[in-house]
DNA sequence: TTTACTTTGTGTCTTTAATACACTTTCAAA
DNA sequence: TTTGAAAGTGTATTAAAGACACAAAGTAAA
């Protein structure tokens, strides 16, 4: 092959640039993260799920790739929160293994592309999926390490969450079709970390409106059964457009 | 010189990863941007200062250090703003033409980090400086065409702006130490491109406890003269660092 | 010296949003 | 039938947003 064809190098994996997903989840008590088992060794740390770009695609395409090969999400939107390029973002030593192992230029100067998303839990369950048996979701407030600067890009991320709550409905991404209030309550206590009065929050969800009350409640709970409801999809999708200046807690 | 020996790959430049500079200044009327003209052939669009990074420096060094060489400036602030990596993003025949004079490798992929940053234009003239002569202040309204995806930078430059004068109090970069409440309400204006009401913007501004009026007015203005002001830097640089979640217009 | 012109500087009222706070209802399980 | 657990609901207070008009202070020109 000739190494400095254009048209071969388009078919090349860029050496110097990487694109990293943090894919959230929650399930209705907490909020959770997809990582990425490499375990080559024992003890080696999770990692977000991410690889080298290549030259023939954009950076969003590239997060959409990667993260389809190594979790097999589809058709995910991708936010992206920025980059990272520390030029010691990969030195640690179990790092530096991992890519002696995985990479044709294991010491090339990379930097990172970082990208969030919010997916449905229920939805993606890797450890049913064959496809996907290396990934798994954990829990945000349990990490306390991950591979390379992995780190440092899910703090960034939970910074970008909780900015977007600000300006955007979410909870479409993240809770099932026919949802309670109280588990939209604890998903905005999760991502903003902190406690929200309860009145406050329903009379504020409620003026947004983009949410209807079904004819249907919780079964077989052991104490009052909650209305379930359901987003208005365009007005939830309008609103995502328009965006509103800060939900203001 | 040894292709692959890591200690030269640090003094390289990477191929792949460059960073541009989104330099804002006011004028007490407008919103300037700092572009350099490449000049090789007449009528080759205005770029943003910007080049390749050296594999031995951070994403933010090569920032500075890239604005230094290339405008003159020292020890600015940048603050991220994204990673810009469309493949068609540096194939612009003007462009293309550019790199091919200027590069070792004018055909490699390249994605970009672009940063941007507030300076007061008064501080810097480029014309008066014999480093910088390629370097100018143009009007951001007049802007309709720029190498690269410059363009498209400036426009998300721009956006970060709008959301960062909602988070933080801006102006000490921009405005000289002594300014008027009005030219304070321009450069709010002319950021959030819509008009402010003054007696609200007045009262929100003082609000916010960062400026203290000087014993001393304008002079020889064909009107009223106006209060002088400056900030209070400690109360300023507070403010800065905790922030407000929405300056409210 | 008077007049015209230009920009500064100021206060109030109305409406909307934020915050704080406690008790009753409804179900399952013991 | 009692207990436990979460759902669901309203009001009063305070803070901020938004709308709005006129007098004051200077220069320049008549």
């Amino acid at each position: 092959m000739k190494k400095n064809s254009i048209k071969n190098k388009l078919k090349e994996l860029n050496p110097n640039v990487s694109v990293d997903c943090v894919i959230f989840g929650f399930d209705f008590e907490k909020l959770n993260v997809l990582l990425i088992d490499r375990g080559t060794t024992l003890g080696i740390p999770l990692a977000l799920p991410g690889n080298l770009i290549y030259n023939s695609e954009n950076l969003d395409e590239a997060a959409s790739r990667v993260l389809e090969e190594l979790a097999g999400l589809k058709n995910i939107y991708l936010e992206q929160i920025g980059a990272f390029g520390d030029p010691l973002r990969i030195t640690k030593i179990t790092d530096q293994e991992w890519l002696k192992a995985m990479r044709a230029e294991p010491s090339a100067r990379v930097i990172t592309v970082a990208y969030f998303s919010l997916v449905k839990m229920s939805d993606y369950l890797p450890q049913a999926s064959s496809f996907a048996k290396n990934a798994s979701w954990v829990s945000v407030q349990e990490i306390s390490e991950l591979a390379f600067d992995h780190l440092e890009i899910l703090t960034t991320a939970k910074e970008s969450l909780k900015q977007k709550i600000r300006r955007q409905p979410i909870g479409f991404n993240l809770l099932p079709e026919k949802f309670t209030l109280s588990q939209l309550h604890r998903l905005y206590e999760s991502i903003l970390e902190k406690p929200l009065d309860k009145r406050n929050f329903r009379r504020k969800i409620q003026k947004l409106d983009i949410i209807e009350s079904l004819k249907e409640k919780q079964k077989g709970v052991p104490h009052k059964p909650s209305q379930l409801f359901k987003f208005n999809k365009e007005k939830y999708e309008l609103l995502t457009k328009i965006g509103f200046d800060n939900f203001g807690f």
